[in-house]
DNA sequence: ATGAAAGCGCTAACAA
DNA sequence: TTGTTAGCGCTTTCAT
């Protein structure tokens, strides 16, 4: 009789070798067993091309070993270079990345959530848009926030100081004479936007700095489309969301036949490494984004032994000064 | 007594509606069921928290919806777009993905396909460096390959003619009145590196141009290092294996006080987002890399449906023609 | 329409 | 050491 054509299980392979499945099992993982059994285990299992089953082994050890990875955008080189920390560290440890992408879509965002949490041990959502309270409905099992604030609430959290970052940049463009600074603003329900905004009113205030925002987004696009906004308010020097925005604006400034800095200072945000090979190299704070990979990692491994032990890792960034801010063209 | 602190099962639910568990998961599938009964095993569902077990579920389907991708370099904005093509196709149809980077090594690319093997329902190898042989190996599911002939082995391809992309830009670099090229070389085993290089070498011979190749790789830095080797050959024109390698190029040209397209031309591959926003502007073969990732979906698709229907698609490429190349400085 | 029970492929406890 | 067997959580016949 002919036999249906289906994947060779670990039956199949006992049968072949005359011994027991949990024979079979034992020398697959390497556990003690008589030489001439695993021999015939070996034989048997490649001479029907065995495979063990992922999802099988997954159920009985009750873990898949597999961390969901939320995204907002997977075009964004800084969320690509998170990507590698993460997928580096996990990888060493031996789990893998389930990746999504929102595409900045709130609904989306919710639906993969609950998606990837039916299939893995843990989840990192980067940058997240959702509302705190709802994020802590999810966190039932192991989840890790990067670049967001989690407050008292059971999950973990790795970021960077960027409070700190744009206030370092403010006071920098400020040295450089400039009196009135343009803010390109980000998503609107980003929480490091909001911080940043923070950090620029703050430090507007103290140094007495006039400050204009303009609503843009996270694409070098929405940084293009800023530019007669910008100018209409007569701004010396700008900060962009993010390098990408930034981009977007420093290509519009310069079809505008625009000198930076010479007319206009600018700076971004993340170094992502084309950063430094523009015309200007652009000035920009610099974020370890492959480190809050990393780091958010570290903080999910710490939920996984041991569930509740919640942590928050904030990095430091680190004022880039390139080409692309210099004095305020009004300055003595 | 106190139970054992543990995710609830369909059987806690079962219990707590008075069903069975056969009548838990017709509910939760949406199956016909008495109206008393479905809101009895919904109360007890929220009452319990209860999340059904995906990896229970994918076993008892015999399939995971999860596509494995490989790529060899997250932080490559070529392979973010391929990415996001790709998820953006499977996640209509209710597939995630599995993501791994092999970081350009062999042998990490040989442990990871097999360990994505193991756990999902189709594989996406993008631009693959291992011999084609073994690739065929792990052919026993369904398989596509971006940006790599397969010949007739029992898998798809999915890439962009870039034979044809190199030929139209040699074609424009001669009508320059360039008759010197150089060549920054991709990664030794990149099969999309063979295929411009002998592109390269057929058009120059065509048109009675000079070459030189210079073994680069696939990062800006690798373009960077390149500079002095081609600096000596005296070449009026360089074509990078990549706009990344380009951009370091670019930077390296620019420290040395050369002018581009002045004193060099130069042009790249992929138009990453960034390469219309350097300066110069970036003449580059654009492929139409998030394309590639939805064919390649599709591709998978046939062979999840049917095994055995193997396809290939070859997508066009288009030069775009920007600031960074213009007439040879000893042209007439 | 509902429940009892088998079984997806594997590992681990228990026996021998 | 090796085999027997139970069971991971779910879906799906097959009866009722």
């Amino acid at each position: 009789m002919y036999e249906v054509i289906r994947k060779p299980t670990i039956v199949d392979v006992a049968r072949a070798a005359r011994v027991s499945t949990a024979t079979v099992s034992r020398v697959l993982n390497g556990r003690r067993v008589d030489p001439e059994l695993v021999r015939r285990v070996r034989a048997a299992a490649a001479e029907l091309h065995y495979r063990p089953n992922g999802t099988a082994r997954s159920l009985q050890a009750g873990a898949t070993r597999l961390i969901g990875v939320l995204v907002p955008d997977l075009g964004n080189p800084s969320f690509s270079e998170l990507l590698r920390g993460l997928a580096d560290a996990t990888g060493a440890h031996g789990h893998r990345l389930l990746v999504a992408d929102s595409k900045e879509i709130q609904d989306e965002e919710r639906a993969l959530i609950h998606e990837l949490a039916l299939h893995c041990d843990g989840l990192v959502l980067c940058s997240p848009r959702l509302p705190l309270e709802e994020l802590a409905r999810f966190a039932v099992g192991p989840l890790v926030c990067t670049n967001r604030e989690v407050g008292g609430l059971s999950m973990s959290s790795a970021g960077v100081d960027s409070y700190a970052g744009m206030t370092e940049i403010v006071r920098h463009l400020a040295t450089l004479g400039h009196r009135h600074i343009g803010y390109l603003a980000g998503p609107p329900d980003s929480w490091s936007n909001a911080e940043r905004q923070r950090a620029l009113g703050d430090s507007a205030a103290a140094l007495r700095l006039q400050v204009t925002v303009v609503q843009a987004g996270s694409t070098s696009d929405d940084g293009h489309r800023a530019l007669p906004a910008l100018l209409a308010a007569g701004v010396s020097a700008v900060v962009a969301f993010n390098d990408l925005v930034a981009i977007g604006l420093l290509a519009g400034l310069r079809e505008q036949g625009l000198d930076v800095p010479g007319d206009v200072s600018l700076a971004g945000f993340d170094d992502i490494p084309v950063a430094q090979f523009l015309a200007p190299p652009l000035t920009t704070v610099r974020l370890p984004t492959e480190e809050v990979g990393r780091q958010a990692w570290e903080l999910l491994r710490e939920q996984l032994q041991q569930a509740g032990r919640h942590g928050t890792v904030r990095l430091p960034t680190e004022l880039v000064v390139r080409g692309s801010t210099g004095p305020a063209p009004d300055a003595p």
